[in-house]
DNA sequence: CTTATGACCTGATAGC
DNA sequence: TGCTATCAGGTCATAA
């Protein structure tokens, strides 16, 4: 389940290994985990729901960066975009859904388990990058370039949750009248927070997830920036939560272990306050928070 | 337009 | 031991 932190953490650790590589082979071992800007819109590969994928069609290998340089690793929210020929030559926007995973791997060395292995780039110093999705929610989005990129994939989302403003977050949520926790989750409002920041932030905030959003006040959402912009930034420093499913570029599972204040510690003591930490779920997702701490609705 | 809900998918875990 | 049931949650299609 790979929020902001986690990909900010695997931007970083890939940056280095990736940057200034050409891509000598690409391996697609399922195409439907791959969507083109020519497949049709919403993809056909599956009856309804989850995330919409290509068409069985033969991908372009150019659209995958063959023959392309590595140039930049961007990324907005929970998307990772793997950039060639300095953002104008063809993009690559990588969603990791719930179990996506970038891995590199130095020339010689394989992954203990081959299951679930979607795409697989050779690089020019012999080593790979493959992706790895159990659950299949994620996929890689090829792009004609960055604009393209920023335009059609990047331009619905939020602004990005390390540097949103309260003034922005304020704008786009007056006029709603959803839980402030189910308008964090809302990537077209916020990009990059899922249910472990969310619950997190809030708490730190001390501001209840039940409150609806437009009745929060500029002091509020001032807090809540700031909460998310500690939260978040420990996070990426800590190298994501050791979340089960996530694992680094090198394939590490988080090796510094946050504590988190809320997130899965239901039932117990609050840290702050000694109160216990209450649970409950909005929209379908498992909230705990602690209700001396963040009074509320 | 808004908000809510079910479906997608598999591995880990709990309970019998 | 092995089997089954439940849970995890990001996001999209559909419903209300």
């Amino acid at each position: 389940m790979p929020e902001l932190p986690e990909v900010e953490h695997l931007r970083r650790s890939l940056e280095p290994v990736l940057l200034g590589r050409h891509v000598v082979r690409v391996t697609v071992h399922r195409r439907d985990i791959v969507c083109t800007p020519d497949d049709p819109p919403g993809g056909f590969s599956r009856q309804s729901g989850g995330i919409a994928h290509a068409s069985p069609r033969i991908v372009r290998r150019a659209e995958l960066l063959l023959d392309a340089e590595i140039s930049a690793l961007e990324r907005h929210g929970k998307r990772l975009a793997i950039l060639s020929n300095h953002g104008d030559g063809p993009a690559l926007d990588a969603h990791l859904g719930m179990t996506g995973q970038l891995i590199h791997l130095a020339k010689g060395h394989r992954l203990t388990s081959q299951s679930h292995i979607h795409v697989s780039w050779r690089l020019s110093d012999g080593s790979r990058l493959v992706y790895r999705d159990a659950r299949r929610f994620g996929g890689i989005w090829t792009c004609r370039d960055r604009e393209d990129l920023q335009t059609r994939r990047w331009g619905p989302l939020g602004p990005d949750a390390l540097t949103a403003s309260s003034a922005e977050l304020i704008t786009r949520t007056k006029r709603t009248r959803r839980p402030v926790k189910a308008a964090l989750l809302d990537q077209t409002v916020l990009a990059g927070v899922g249910n472990i920041y969310a619950d997190e932030s809030l708490h730190r905030a001390r501001l209840s997830p039940f409150m609806l959003a437009c009745d929060l006040t500029a002091a509020d959402w001032c807090a809540l920036v700031e909460a998310l912009r500690v939260v978040l930034n420990q996070a990426i420093v800590a190298g994501g939560s050791t979340i089960r499913d996530y694992v680094d570029g090198m394939g590490r599972t988080g090796v510094h272990q946050i504590r988190h204040a809320v997130y899965g510690q239901a039932g117990k003591p609050c840290t702050r306050c000694g109160a216990r930490l209450r649970s409950a779920r909005i929209g379908q997702r498992q909230t705990v928070w602690c209700a001396a701490c963040q009074p509320g609705p």
